[in-house]
RNA sequence: GUGCCCGUAGCUCAAUGGAUAGAGCAUCAGCCUUCUAAGCUGAGGGUUACUGGUUCGAGUCCAGUCGGGCAUACCA
């Protein structure tokens, strides 16, 4: 509905022999005498036309022209907003966009023909899925959903290392644990992996091999299967949670040579050498960051001869350049945070665009349990399992109580109260307004023969009660919303706006009579009811909440 | 020490630089012979950590102070 002001203010602003690159904010004014929508325009441009805002408001009133039966009227208000009054016919009769676009309300082709890759998750397999990683995957998975709304062609990638120090620990750990299975007393190392998960590993593999793999030095068949069982186990969580990748980026083939003859990784030191930004000191391959006023510079091949993390990343992103894509979405914890800006520098050298990368950090989860803070760590094996939040709350409450809290802050996830397979959890309320709409529709159908599929929204406009106008009037901001969530990768606004939905439909409920009212507005409210459903659904597509029919 | 995130109602958290800072939970008072009460209506609760600054306007931007988290590896 914003985007439908906009052409007319440009227009208005031409008339005024006005030129701006500002952005013309279209906003839902706080209350309800300031009218529909509100511009402050003429607040912005005020001080660059050294006029009064208020004048200026005025001039653009006079400029404005549009459709009939839309606006009823404009005026200035407080220092110099303009404030729209909306036909609420118009709006109702806008309300139908919702019934003949269905599934589609709230999409549009701005992305058509870009590919979009958006990486999340992205663990190491050493253990099974942390709370904390839970986070990150919800959120990359509904910035995925938000994408392929816009047309994206989106592909969801887990990025891993399978070779590192901490596979080689988790092997080692797995095969003391292999060892007492057989008998054999080991001093079991602080620093390797606690968890049960490890034992289970060994356990397999003595039920398989009995004492056979005691004598063994290679570690390999102790790492090999360790990382199918722990994938494995990675993967079904996800698809609990509903959360399925379409690529699994192996970190290892980046240090294998290609086309050429040599590896991505050799690539990446070559072109960054050509650029006179790597020196060879201290027995260890540099980044020289120095010469980007960093205090340090940045190892890119340790002195054993492996690449430190930073080499494989920077060339992992030189794929995601090579392979096409337009716009990369990268998820990741705040303890990442400081991984990203040698890649973004490294990458600028080498002259990608990286404004085409877009980086979504979340802040960590606490868990709390009878209120004390579990602090997590998946090394000492105490770290709380997603799968276990899963038994214990429900996919769908997992899922949002991750995304109902804005990225940046910390998210505290009290597991007592989420526990709580009652109204207090959220997910109830957003998912009871769906089921009520249902419910209705079953009856509806029974008592008087009201269709779903054959209704058309044209009653619709005829609906003029203040909660009728402002239920349908909040529907119409389902498409913006969409935008804003994208805008700031952020969609714990879709959280707060369905559940703003959630509540007018209760009161409209509540205070409007459906099906006992006369035929011809029983339809519309019935209709409305069906739209509410619809931007419902839709909403909880991207959340990957489930619509239940009845509860 | 330095970098990033955070500090808003008793608690958990919202709020593109906009108009009287909002929800949920908790507390209190109402509403089911009527389409799902997992609902609705109302009340109380605030110096937006603090001090300055920028401007028509600051919870939001800038500087500083205090408090919390995360990072500051030849781990990933």
């Amino acid at each position: 509905m914003r985007a439908f002001f906009i052409p007319f203010i440009q227009d208005a602003l031409r008339s005024a022999a006005i030129e701006t690159d500002k952005d013309i904010l279209i906003e839902k004014p706080t209350e309800k005498k300031f009218g529909d929508f509100s511009t402050n325009i003429a607040l912005l441009l005020a001080k660059e036309l050294k006029r009064s805002p208020r004048d200026l408001a005025a001039e653009l009133i006079g400029l404005l022209s549009f459709p009939a039966g839309t606006v009823l009227k404009c005026d200035v208000a407080g220092p110099g907003f303009i404030n729209f009054h909306l036909d609420s016919s118009f709006i109702m009769r806008t309300v139908r966009d919702v019934m003949t676009e269905g599934d589609a309300f709230g999409s549009s082709p701005v992305g058509k023909g870009q590919r979009a890759i958006v990486e999340y998750v992205s663990a190491n397999p050493t253990g099974p899925l942390t709370v904390g990683r839970g986070r990150g995957g919800v959120l990359g998975d509904c910035i995925a959903n938000l994408l392929d709304t816009q047309g994206y062609d989106v592909q969801r990638e887990y990025y891993f290392n399978d070779a590192g120090r901490q596979m080689q620990i988790l092997a080692e750990s797995v095969r003391y644990r292999y060892l007492e299975q057989c008998g054999i007393a080991v001093d079991f190392p602080e620093t390797h992996y606690q968890g049960d998960y490890i034992g289970n590993i060994a356990e397999t593999l003595f039920i398989e091999h009995g004492n056979g793999l005691a004598s063994i030095d290679n570690l390999a068949i102790f790492k090999e299967t360790a990382e199918g069982i722990i994938f494995d186990s990675i993967r079904k969580t996800l698809a609990r949670l509903s959360i399925t990748h379409d690529s699994f980026f192996n970190e290892h083939t980046l240090y294998r040579a290609g086309e050429g003859g040599i590896s991505p990784n050799q690539a990446v030191i070559e072109a960054l050498d050509a650029k006179g930004f790597i020196s060879i000191y201290d027995s260890a391959t540099w980044f020289l960051t120095t010469k980007l006023g960093q205090e340090k510079d940045k190892v890119l091949i340790k002195s054993s001869g492996d690449p430190s993390y930073r080499l494989p990343d920077i060339a992992y992103h030189v794929t995601k350049f090579n392979r096409g894509f337009s716009l990369m979405v990268n998820v990741f914890g705040a303890d990442h945070i400081d991984e990203y800006p040698d890649v973004n520098e490294a990458l600028k050298i080498l002259g990608y665009d990286t404004g085409r990368i877009r980086v979504a950090i979340n802040q960590f989860v606490t868990t709390t349990v009878g209120g004390q803070t579990i602090k997590m760590s998946t090394r000492k094996g105490n770290a709380d399992l997603l799968d276990d939040l899963i038994d214990d709350v429900g996919a769908d409450a997992t899922r949002l109580f991750f995304i109902m809290r804005s990225k940046d802050s910390h998210l505290n996830f009290d597991v007592d109260l989420a526990k709580k397979q009652s109204k207090d959890n959220p997910v109830f309320y957003l998912q009871y307004a769906h089921a009520r709409v249902c419910s209705l529709m079953r009856m509806a159908d029974k008592e008087v023969g009201f269709k779903a599929d054959s209704a058309t929204g044209q009653a619709l406009a005829i609906l003029d009660s203040e909660v009728e106008i402002e239920l349908g009037s909040a529907l119409l901001d389902y498409p913006d919303v969409i935008q804003s969530c994208l805008r700031f990768l952020e969609p714990q606004k879709m959280v707060e706006y369905l559940h703003d939905v959630a509540e007018l439909y209760h009161k409209f409920y509540h205070e409007c009579p459906i099906l006992k009212a006369d035929p011809e507005i029983r339809t519309a409210r019935l209709e409305l009811s069906l739209c509410v459903r619809q931007v419902l659904r839709n909403g909880f597509t991207i959340l990957g909440i489930s619509a239940p029919e009845s509860m």
